[in-house]
DNA sequence: GGTGATAGTACGCAGTACCAACCATAGTAG
DNA sequence: CTACTATGGTTGGTACTGCGTACTATCACC
């Protein structure tokens, strides 16, 4: 990565939806930035993410990503070959599979989650506490109004 | 893409950290969604966006896209073999290659950019005016804080 | 006019993601 | 209880992304 923050197109637009897209570019950035350096890709993190202190189905787990069923086969592969995560059958469907973490899998998202946080105070930290809380409120309120 | 809106993990953490990584995630499954409606990956609808108007060398491209110009001949490749934009030598260095829109490429970039800003409604659109001026505000404040 | 820097490209590698096809098991109908 | 259909995962093939390491052509300078 050359310089994960750049690539602001499209100065000065109007609208919120720009200040939107220039905003998910900046977090998605730092976002792969500390995952490179733990050699972890986007979506991997966001697996360990989502498989914090559960276990889940192939299938569940694609839907929480996202992504179709074949594409969690090469994702848990590698993720279970790097000793992440591991595959156990299904207590009562012996068709499925559970993916759950492993020790280190817990350990790196521990690991992880705080250097995230971190990272991105690089941004969040020129605004005052109130501006914290006004901001987070409304984008929560904007992220609840999403499925009907 | 399945369900490009899914993956929410950690349900209610506490930080506005969460709020910036939800927010920027369900930005950027619109953005590959409406890409991937028009046959474009994020990166070429960057460069889309980043090219109207205007006509830049390879490694300026690069820069403003945070990769190396290695990866930038092949997106460019692919970017020309589909006909949305062309190489043309560069008047005072005759090693640069400059890039730059064609017609299809600006008409496709026209098309594209309402679109994104018509989906990423549905996320704007549960806030009111005052609000989503706000939002902007304080997006913008934090945006601005970058780059030290 | 030689030397080191810079602009792009070529090539090989690994990862991501899709689709279509495929087994195995489940669930349901008859 | 068999037959049919649906579901859970994997396999194999394709295309794209992005990196690092060469390599060529040009530039800039002294």
């Amino acid at each position: 990565m050359n310089d994960p923050v750049a690539g602001e197109e499209k100065p000065a637009r109007d609208d919120l939806v720009d200040a939107l897209v220039r905003t998910a570019h900046a977090t998605m950035a730092v976002l792969t930035r500390v995952g490179a350096e733990n050699d972890l890709s986007m979506t991997q993190m966001r697996a360990l993410a989502i498989l914090r202190g559960r276990r889940l189905r192939m299938t569940a787990l694609a839907d929480y990503l996202g992504l179709e069923k074949s594409t969690m086969t090469g994702l848990v592969d590698r993720a279970e070959r790097r000793g992440l995560v591991a595959r156990a059958p299904s207590a009562d469907d012996r068709r499925a599979v559970d993916v759950l973490l492993t020790p280190a899998g817990i350990e790196l998202g521990e690991h992880v989650g705080p250097r995230v946080a971190a990272e991105l105070s690089a941004l969040t930290g020129r605004l005052t506490p109130d501006e914290r809380t006004a901001v987070r409120e409304l984008l929560e309120r904007m992220l609840d109004g999403r499925d009907e």
